[in-house]
DNA sequence: GAAAATTGTGTTACTTTTACACGTTTTAAA
DNA sequence: TTTAAAACGTGTAAAAGTAACACAATTTTC
């Protein structure tokens, strides 16, 4: 195989913000580093992109190591790419988010990497430039779960309005009203009543709801155009 | 400085897609290779990012020698990173749009690389995957120009609202209805009357506006979230 | 069986959107 | 000078959607 004639080759990085949601508060999966460099700090995940690795492969890599799950949901947030945003050795980072269901995890794969949940109000001080990068991704989180249905990835797979409800509330730290929030929801028609409820309630049980996906796969990109309907 | 023991250090480019209005249609800058790899076939502008060289400030200078243009408004789309994407050599593609005043651009620079701008219609097959970078571009365009007010960046900085409709009417490839979108854009507050008139017109002369830019700072992200004022 | 907590559904006022109509300005041709 | 054609600016009523609030039903605990 030919070359470019160029000798700038750079190391390059993936790091993964790992949302969770345990029915209170939204989590961040983050590593506690038993490693070099700024062992014993606290860091998001990541590792090296390899010299025959997809990038596409490579992210799902590292969340399968960190969580054991396949198929998970993610996206591309920004690649960052100051020339000293890592001390060591020049290294460009491709930065992505993830959702998972904190209850469908791998904890041993958790555990073996040093992971750990961490509510996102407590979240300590992270190396490098991983503070950004959570500020970064926690934005795009809010932005992107305002537009489209992305909240149910944080959810098991039946689950109630009232419970929907808290996850929005965790992601945007803002009550909302229950009445209207239910109408909503509803209104998207995304929701299929199971027909069960929610024992673990100690008053009045809620639906259980299931996603109805392929909904979910068709409206996914019905946000709110500037360009409605009624414009053309 | 230490290295980290790591081999896989990877060529990193950018390619940038470049997006005009003309008055009628949106248009590409694109680039017609008078170098090798693929010398004489249609490309994005690109270049490779320097080992001294922050992401950001590698963009900035691909686009100055491009446009001889600074302060232009861009935003990374995506870094695209298949293992066999360039078949010269792994390269890794940090891809980006930028949005630029078709009138303003410095037609030397352009000329000095070969680009010309070509109607979206019109594009030429591309080399590599810019087929797809492309067409990433005009669905975040598209999506991003219907949540913000970023059309303006692509207009010059006088404009009439018949223009600014002729602008999403080519973004959106369908007709507006000319009353309700003067509407909704004057219900913006972000333009200014500067209380001319366009003299170019044949028959009544349309308003000149300006944009209100600390406004349009201000205003940025107001977009809609599935999270109104009402639900709080 | 009453109280407390939570859930499901309903209602009305208000705002925004939609789908149109009409009058004004300008140039060019009659 | 008048008239026609084209494009621009503003208006309006019906429909749809949003906001703010009320009430009834379910379940456990006391």
């Amino acid at each position: 195989m030919k070359m470019y004639n160029h000798t700038s080759r750079i190391l390059v990085a993936l790091d993964c913000i790992v949302f969770g949601f345990d029915g209170e508060a939204l989590k961040l999966l983050l590593v506690k580093r038993n490693f070099e460099p700024e062992q014993g700090k606290w860091s998001l995940m990541g590792g090296f992109l390899e010299q025959d690795e997809d990038l596409e492969v490579a992210t799902n890599r590292i969340l399968y190591d960190l969580t054991g799950l396949k198929d998970i949901y993610f996206e591309e947030i920004q690649t960052f790419g100051k020339v000293n945003r890592d001390p060591v050795e020049r290294t460009l980072s491709v930065c992505f988010f993830a959702l998972i269901n904190i209850h469908a995890h791998d904890q041993d794969s958790a555990k073996s990497q040093n992971a750990f949940w961490i509510n996102i109000e407590n979240k300590p001080e992270l190396i490098f430039d991983h503070n950004e990068m959570v500020n970064v991704a926690l934005e795009r989180l809010r932005y992107k779960a305002a537009l489209h249905p992305i909240g149910f990835e944080l959810l098991p797979e039946k689950f109630t309005i009232p419970q929907l409800q808290k996850l929005y509330e965790a992601i945007y730290q803002t009550p909302l009203d229950r009445r209207n929030f239910s109408r909503k929801i509803l209104s998207t028609n995304l929701l299929i009543d199971t027909g069960e409820k929610n024992q673990q309630s100690a008053t009045k049980k809620a639906i259980l709801y299931s996603l109805d996906k392929e909904k979910y796969q068709n409206k996914f990109n019905a946000f709110h155009y500037f360009i409605s309907d009624s414009m053309r």
